[in-house]
DNA sequence: TGACTGAATTTTGAATTCATAATTTCCTAC
DNA sequence: GTAGGAAATTATGAATTCAAAATTCAGTCA
């Protein structure tokens, strides 16, 4: 009996977990507002699915921090403050230089060479200042090098920081000035995986989180006085 | 009206966030072991609970790492393999080190001392060889160095890997070599600490991980063996 | 008008129910 | 006696139900 496309098959995870992926996303790229309740209603309705699967993804995206329980009120989309960004960082930025130092150990010639490409059309978006396609390409290559290290536990721990900031980091629009310094890194951080110098990388990482920071900072500080509640 | 003592006090937690504690507990400190599935019947039963709670409450401790969900097969304690040790210690490490040059930074004079004493008498239990005692102030002081570098995402981060690594950790009988220097690094921590030197206290926190690993180690491939599945 | 009270409604947390998948038991054929 | 397979049992995933808490709304009185 000949086996079924992988592609085609309907890998049935259960519920909750797609709901953990579904409503984290939701909230992640901002389609959900942080401070917001959570509709439960509205998205058992969206999915389909009965208030079960639903609560049990929100104990998980509660313990992830991506949404805030409080007794008999339910759910509500977690709210980035300056401090949490400023307990945040310092934790992506050391579990990104050690996945520097390993990826550099670790890296293939052929991952290199797609990291190669992708920065290289990276810099084709910053030359016409496209964000959204420069972001993209941006965290394919941060997704490269946690991959290279070839560590699930770190990949792990850093996406789950990643996403509690994401929606933040992703739609704050860069100086030019900062932009052109992240590029300048992004630099670095090749020439530096070339060199499998993973010293070398952890310290480009390291700086470029801090670049990555400020960019943040500027955007949350315009953006809170006009955030009342 | 006088306050309750806050012991008897039933802080009405949720019943899914009680649960993600006390089974927590039972697989850290292996009242449930690696492999187990887990009686999901019988915990409801013990804890006066429905399932409901209880299965969001795997579900949470799924994400954590502690148990493994199979689809229709339902949740069974997390195995830990020699692969997961050479994953998570690395985590571990920097995150300790940032703790440590955190902490170095920020701790107190109150909060010094405070460990100051824990050491002490950690230096008593050791010198009567006895591990039960010696791990719980070793256990303490660790938590007091976090809780001194003010990041409740550091500290949470550690501590789920912690508890996933955890029940290796504190059964893994020491050899009397690896032990004492592990005395001797706890030394150098308070020394590096007083002297709020936290590129010391990063340096010492990180090769006590290392000897701690290796203890793990050996403790691990004496038993892989006999443990048949 | 406006603050307060209390009933009606909605929301939440958790137990129960229900359909389906997995496992066990028991029977049959060899 | 054992391998195979059908029926019974149990476990699992998810929907539904139910009680209690929170919220909304309406009416009362100052």
């Amino acid at each position: 009996m000949s086996r079924m496309e992988p592609s085609s098959a309907i890998v049935r995870r259960s519920l909750h977990d797609e709901l953990v992926d579904r409503v984290g996303r939701l909230i992640v790229d901002g389609r959900l507002s942080p401070g917001q309740k959570v509709p439960e209603k509205e998205l058992c309705a969206r999915f389909g699915v009965s208030r079960t699967p639903l609560r049990e993804a929100l104990k998980v995206l509660a313990a992830e921090g991506l949404v805030t329980l409080s007794p008999n009120r339910g759910a509500a989309v977690s709210e980035v403050t300056e401090a949490d960004l400023d307990e945040v960082f310092p934790v992506m930025g050391v579990l990104e230089a050690l996945a520097g130092e390993l990826a550099a150990a670790r890296i293939t010639e052929k991952e290199l060479a797609r990291i190669r490409n992708w920065h290289a059309a990276m810099l084709k978006h910053f030359a016409v200042r496209d964000l959204a396609g420069y972001f993209a390409l941006n965290e394919k290559i941060h997704d490269a090098i946690f991959a290279a290290a070839r560590n699930e536990t770190l990949s792990a721990q850093y996406r789950q920081l990643a996403a509690r900031v994401r929606r933040v980091r992703y739609v704050a629009k860069m100086s030019d000035r900062l932009w052109t310094k992240s590029v300048g890194e992004h630099e670095q951080m090749v020439a530096a995986l070339e060199a499998r110098d993973g010293r070398r990388l952890a310290a480009v990482l390291k700086r470029h989180l801090a670049t990555k920071q400020r960019t943040v900072r500027v955007w949350l500080a315009k953006q809170s006085p006009s955030v009342p509640r």
